[in-house]
DNA sequence: TCATATGCTGGTAGCGATACCAGAAAAACG
DNA sequence: CGTTTTTCTGGTATCGCTACCAGCATATGA
């Protein structure tokens, strides 16, 4: 059973060719004459022959999986990026590797090493906050590297994202021109969390054009659960009575929020508004349609791997920085 | 820059040792002397050396990549399962290389291939419907494979899952217990995919059981959108005004018809009792809370890799066939 | 004391493919 | 028709590592 694999000299002497013109055939069919063509195709069904990508790799120097990291595989926004990012490479010959940092610094550093150890030909992390030893790993490995969490200032090679903060700054003055006067912020945890830092830098300076005061008492950090939105969110109300705007830096927190005011009877926009970020589906079907900002997550994964994939082609190793920007979805929340 | 990757035989020179005590003092220190390993150590310390693992692969044949196919990475429900098993990997040095078939056969079968050519360790699959070919590809390659998303009568090797037809029956038979005269099921696609169709299976088996006639208006196919589960719903109670429950195959077709019934005033359960598959946060924090079956992904995920691993280690190759079971969660919607 | 066992190290020969070059055959040219 | 070019094929030498065996020390036994 199984335990002879067919190496390609083996098809080859099946063909009656040599083993080289068994690997151009393959891999360049226009390389060699119609007949050799015909009588490798023939031998190669015959066995059901897999040509062993390992040894292709180790000779080529050359490898077709690419290295992916994000914090947490179980999040549904990165789900979209790495679909998007999945099928383009799968149409150019790529596969993908994932591993999920915890949002650990110091795994993500051990996955990368890992990665390289497995010579992935790219990497797409969605992490923009590394370790010194991190980038300096990367940066000699010479491997194509795509962040996608956010516009670093400093990118390790080339970055596919959006601006947190601008966002934040904007969903922030959005719901200030909507008429709503307190806004409370609902973070996820900052630490070693560039993402979550900028929005909170955003909600702050959006608070600051509007010449509000910036208090630290309508900002709350939450894990990322519907526990955690709806427990924020009593909080908030609590402290505020006069609070007329909840601004949730994830979908989950928003929603356990909404789900809290209905079990509350707290009337959504009336009592409180909630707004979101990210548009998932279910803030598009929830009642009331949840605000939220639309972030380009399929876009980011496709765009990030068209780069890797032109830079593999051959592209000249400059920075790159696209930035796809962010949209306000004004929904019925709000 | 980064083009001059280090060799062992490099780091082998500067620690003045030969390349295989290098080889030796990373992979089982335990059988070189101190003295070598700590010279060993300085030096891929000094140079940040990375052995290249495609070499060791080729060499031992022997990979540290394990194949995961999904139908689709952006439901949440293979998320839990992927974490868990990639968790359990990790700790054992493999990883993941993981894709999805978008519910296509033919697409399946290719990525099996080139997961095989790319000589992974092991495979996990979801789906537990196989061509001819495929089985034939697996088979012949040796490779240990876990199928995951139902109980197959002739697994490939071994099973790691749950009885989707039980599951169903259950579910129902809990739905009349509680006193619901006319069920309605809405179950995704059909087509392709044993899962769906042993839901529905179950279903009708456990109207049979109640004495209940089997009516094919009361089921309907619906895609796994919010929008479908609410147009499913909608389109069941106008054919069966008497319609009292209403059972989903997915969360997320339930939870668009609890928002349905919000938007439409309709009590749940007063009016209608929904029920789910599927134990999600977004079902218990709902408002009602939903009424569902759990099941056990995460357990999946654990135990097809910790089998997968067992196996590597030198396990028999005995087919396995473990049933994780399920549970009702009974809530607020029913 | 010699013989056997044990511990550790290094040399050699692959793993299964591809890069590169050489050479034969066919085609194109003057 | 000879010469140059083009087209195609095959041999050889790696790619970077590990399996396997040989060999030298030191340790253990009789």
């Amino acid at each position: 059973m199984g335990g002879g694999t067919l190496r390609m000299r083996d098809i080859a002497r099946h063909a009656g060719v040599s083993p080289m013109t068994v690997s151009r055939a393959l891999r360049q069919p226009s390389a060699v004459s119609e007949e050799m063509r015909r009588r490798v195709d023939a031998a190669v069904r015959e066995f059901g022959y897999l040509p062993n990508r390992i040894a292709g790799s180790l000779s080529s120097s050359r490898s077709n999986v690419v290295g992916l990291v994000v914090p947490s595989i179980r999040n549904s926004l990165y789900a979209s990026m790495i679909q998007a990012a999945s099928d383009v490479l799968r149409t150019n010959g790529l596969h993908l590797m994932i591993a999920d940092s915890g949002h650990r610094l110091e795994d993500e550093e051990a996955l990368v090493s890992a990665f390289l150890a497995q010579r992935v030909c790219g990497l797409i992390l969605h992490n923009t906050v590394h370790s010194k030893r991190m980038r300096k790993l990367v940066e000699t490995s010479g491997v194509p590297v795509i962040e996608t969490g956010n516009l670093p200032d400093e990118p390790l090679d080339m970055a596919v994202s959006y601006s947190n903060f601008e966002a934040a700054r904007a969903m922030t003055l959005h719901l200030a021109r909507l008429g709503y006067r307190k806004i409370g912020f609902v973070t996820l945890p900052v630490r070693d969390n560039d993402r979550s830092e900028e929005r909170r830098r955003g909600y702050f300076a959006a608070l600051a054009e509007l010449g509000r005061p910036a208090d630290a008492s309508l900002v709350l950090e939450a894990a990322g659960g519907f526990s955690e939105g709806a427990e924020a969110l009593v909080r908030l109300v609590n402290a505020h009575p006069d609070l007329d705007a909840g601004f949730f830096a994830g979908e989950v927190l928003a929603v356990g929020a909404l789900f809290e005011c209905q079990r509350r009877g707290w009337a959504v926009p009336g009592r409180i508004a909630i707004a979101s970020f990210d548009d998932v589906d279910l803030l598009r079907h929830a009642v009331p349609s949840v605000t939220t900002l639309r972030i380009p997550r399929p876009e980011i994964g496709k765009r990030s791997a068209e780069l890797l994939v032109r830079r593999l082609q051959g592209a000249p190793a400059e920075p790159i920085k696209v930035d796809l920007g962010f949209e306000i979805v004004q929904r019925e929340s709000s």
